[in-house]
DNA sequence: ATTTCAACCGAAAACGGTTTCGTGAAATTT
DNA sequence: AAATTTCACGAAACCGTTTTCGGTTGAAAT
């Protein structure tokens, strides 16, 4: 059961161990006959080369790092999908993790990634992450790194993200020509340059279309919960009538305001129509399906990977790129909650 | 920018690499004076010892492999919360991958996983795999191994499972209880020994119950979709009136038989009582919000690790234990689709 | 018969640690 | 004072590869 090594088939075969690693690695100067020798008796032992040698020569792991706020959330666990079936493709592992939305847990984290010397990291910031020196050591220490949605301007590193306010004008427009003309909006803090863009994209909209913006129907809540979303759908309800769309920055914002609606027996969407943000699994089977904003995971992932192994292949050839952010465009997905 | 390695500290203080090492592993053959020289010239370089030399050497790479058939699906999103958060307490790290469900892909991912040298794997099987030559030949060669979930009778090696017999006959018990006398199913086919188990634990249910089994309300789908759901409801609204309890082996296609109920105008759970099966998100907020049997992963992963790593320290010591299968826990939720 | 040049192979260093074992000096025991 | 033990350290092997740099052949060219 003892793992065959390259020394092993050396002593085996009576040559010196570089011949043999020629051998299996198709060196040029190696004859065929020896090389056959090799490969065949390599081939029956069933020979695997030791990674972690290879390694050590190699300074390099064939693993990356992908860290993220939450694991257990539609949105990451596709992201979690892109990446994993790209790095694949290229050959690589990829070491997963969660921050839980945790400044102190990411500092950790990135710290975990960096002990097992993996060749890049994915990252997308915690809730509460406002400052950023934990991630600049990371990247001035040379190890390839790229940010995915969530991000930050104050970082110079590769990103890739969606453009919130292009996704949530979009929205807004939708609810627009859709015929409503009293549009509110569910969001979050202003803390995640997600919640400030999509904001933005809401106004713009409205301004475009002639609407004036109402603070009254803006409505901040403290986490992205089913329940905030139920909490405001329950307010507009009782205290604001002539409100007839609502915007939710998360598709399950939405779905909470939905049920409150619902509740309050308001139909959707002949009186009041409802947009999410996302495209989550369960927004295609709430009642009536909710209409949203497809914000593509698999392929966010996989542009991410792409652009990290760019990144590690600049590094090991000495190329220095400026930073580039993709942007992955977004559609609106129209199902029953707007008409 | 160069890492500062072992060699070098120890040129530095003009010492043999041997007592640098020692000095930082604390070893009781170096003085005290050296010691803290060591130390302190280790922490004003920012010392790290090289990850791969020490893998090299200790021939484990502290690194587990996490294989299941699906990485988007919120059972097994909370199974990789688990095994993370668990492995990360014992210094593990987490590599992932998808089998999605296809029983080369399996073989494929074992083998990768193999090519990384983790330390350990922990598996769900593919819906499709009916042969385990792949995994045997893994457990044969010594790698520490524990089925998780999708399990085969036919594997020797640590599992983790829940009792679908008991969580389904539960199920269908909390029916009868509330009142439900007509009792369909609407499961897979007889392919993984979750569907048969349910399966079993269902017709239990009846049985003690004095309630004979009707194959004709016994449904086969074809996959655990929210259509596959949705199309039996259908059936069960048009030929099957006398219905007043849906047990569908999955969260999903008990909801898309709600949705079928729903659009037959068929009141839930007054005129038919349904439950699931997994508690996944969405069970949560469904209209009615759908009663379920909580499957709970994050404790599977937990449970799945710590089994894994005892494995890993038994084969460390020579030492060689049963195999052993530990029984998760479930209970049933009751929420509004049943009374 | 000597030089030239491929073609082929091997010695050895390198990657960066850990660990065994030996050794000299100092401290302790007879 | 001699024998023994303890203490502190270093040399070197080891983990299993890759890769550079010569060196040895034999054949072809001079």
């Amino acid at each position: 059961m003892s793992k065959v090594s390259l020394t092993k088939i050396s002593e085996i075969l009576g040559m010196s161990k570089s011949t043999v690693s020629k051998a299996l690695n198709n060196y040029a100067d190696v004859s065929s006959s020896t090389r056959k020798k090799v490969q065949d008796l390599a081939d029956k032992l069933n020979y695997k080369p030791n990674v972690f040698a290879k390694n050590l020569r190699s300074q390099e792991s064939k693993i990356i790092g992908l860290l993220m706020p939450e694991i257990v959330h539609y949105f990451f666990s596709t992201i979690i999908s892109g990446v994993t079936e790209t790095a694949e493709k290229y050959g690589y592992s990829v070491i997963v993790a969660q921050t839980k939305d945790d400044y102190k847990s990411e500092i950790k984290q990135l710290e975990l990634l960096l002990d097992k010397n993996v060749d890049g990291i994915l990252l997308s910031l915690a809730d509460n992450t406002i400052q950023f020196n934990h991630v600049k050591d990371v990247i001035n220490q040379g190890v390839p790194f790229v940010l995915y949605d969530r991000i930050s301007k104050l970082i110079d590193c590769n990103k890739v993200v969606i453009d919130d306010v292009k996704a949530a004008e979009m929205a807004t427009q939708h609810l627009i020509d859709t015929g409503c003309k009293k549009i509110a909006i569910i969001r979050n803090q202003f803390k995640s340059q997600g919640t400030i863009d999509r904001h933005k994209g809401y106004k713009k909209a409205l301004l475009e279309n002639g609407i004036v913006y109402d603070k009254s129907i803006d409505f901040e809540v403290q986490d992205f919960s089913f329940n905030a979303g139920k909490i405001v759908g329950n307010k507009i309800c009782e205290r604001h009538k002539d409100v007839d769309g609502i915007f939710a920055v998360t598709d399950l914002m939405a779905i909470g305001a939905l049920e409150a609606l619902k509740e309050h027996n308001v139909a959707v969407p002949n009186q009041v129509s409802v947009i999410g943000f996302s495209n989550w699994f369960l927004s295609q089977i709430t009642t009536p399906h909710l209409s949203t904003v497809d914000q593509p995971g698999f392929e966010i992932g996989q542009t991410a990977f792409k652009l990290l192994h760019q990144e590690i292949q600049n590094n090991k050839n000495n190329i220095k790129e400026p930073s580039k952010t993709v942007v992955i465009p977004t559609t609106v997905i129209s199902r029953e909650s707007t008409k």
